[in-house]
DNA sequence: CAAATTGGTTACTCTGGCGTAACCTTACGC
DNA sequence: GCGTAAGGTTACGCCAGAGTAACCAATTTG
């Protein structure tokens, strides 16, 4: 332990922007597997190959770590998602491929997203942030509804829009979870089935009815 | 404070059975006001009007007493969804009726049971007490609508009906934690929503198609 | 080649709050 | 009426883990 003699430290000096991604990537990972409080800054530090203050000078406190982390992967899931839509399509097509992005990034990201959205469902300090993300997707939703209602003429009530939307957007990330505990699974067909379910609804399934991808 | 001469002890005792109830009554608000890590056990036994050992001898450590919460909260829930019940209805009135007593319950409970639910979605002791109510939940939807294709000489995989289950169940809790944030929104109504979309489908929602509640 | 700047470390402090030890006091069975 | 269990209290032990102080070493910069 007398080592390190001369210019031999043992760790390799990396540039800020660089490291940050590290520690986002390790609070990550923890976060996803011992749950926000259960997860130790130590912990993430050491996951991160580094030691705790450089944690705390680059991202703060445990809570704004976590709030960075939800930032990163939440906009990284806008943008999949965002890359799908094509605003001049039919409302089944942009519904679906809207889910089929959704369920490819969570299917991608299964440890990440999944995890660190059920964590930050349940405690007070991110609620916000959370519920303005879940906001702008059911605002996207309920935006699509309404297009496509006007465009045959009809409307309707923003609360009316508003709850469908939120009901569409709650059974897509319940069907979120599942996947994320079935690594099985296959994200493009679990979005077949959310779109079957969502677009055909009960009542229609039960008389047989399936919807099927367009073009193959 | 020298007080208490003779027989006056400022409590008043009382059967355990009793100051059980009274110290879930407790930890349900406080759990829901605070969430989980926030909420304190001196909190609890205040608010219980009772001094913490006892909450300790009765009910045992902060995640015992926040299972047997969930536990009584899932029970009583589970009941008002069971006495709703009828087996042998068509599908559509038993969603429906099956609806109606569930978020008549939430809309009751508001901030017992939506608060609670979603504190334990998040964290790992409790996600398995959970996952278990849901999944109860699950097969009985999904045994619904298999019995509802069977009895028109249809049939679906297993993973079909388990998925279609999950998103029906996901779109409801999600409604109930819609139900949760505006208090002044009617279960019912609430009820009659996820009815349209849950049955119908976005499909034929656009197309301007409505469900209605049976008999007035 | 100083002298800042930036990347990095070890080794603490300090506190919130869980859980408990030790100790009263009323009621009830016998 | 008296022992013992059941209901109750105050006061403390204690520790994990968030956050920090103090200090070291490469690398850029003028």
């Amino acid at each position: 332990m007398l080592a390190r003699v001369s210019g031999t430290p043992t760790y390799k000096r990396l540039p800020r922007a660089v490291r940050e991604q590290q520690m986002l990537d390790a609070a990550v990972r923890v976060f996803s597997r011992r749950g926000f409080h259960a997860a130790s800054m130590d912990e993430i530090a050491e996951d991160a190959g580094i030691s705790k203050p450089m944690v705390y000078a680059y991202l703060g406190s445990k809570e704004e770590l976590f709030v960075a982390c939800l930032h990163r992967e939440g906009t990284r899931m806008t943008e999949a998602i965002a890359g799908a839509a094509a605003p001049d399509l039919p409302a089944d097509e942009r519904l679906w491929r809207g889910l089929r992005a959704f369920f490819g990034f969570v299917g991608a990201h299964r440890d990440g997203w999944a995890v660190l959205y059920r964590q930050a469902r349940g405690s007070q300090p991110f609620a916000g942030e959370l519920a303005a993300m879940r906001a702008r997707l059911v605002e996207v939703v309920a935006g699509m509804l309404d297009h496509a209602l006007r465009a045959e003429g009809r409307e309707a009530g923003e609360t009316e829009l508003e709850v469908a939307a939120y009901a569409l957007v709650g059974a897509t990330e319940s069907l979120a979870d599942w996947l994320a505990d079935h690594p099985e699974a296959d994200p493009e067909k679990t979005a077949t089935r959310m779109m079957n379910v969502a677009w055909l609804g009960a009542g229609q399934l039960l008389r047989g009815a399936t919807w099927r991808p367009p073009q193959g």
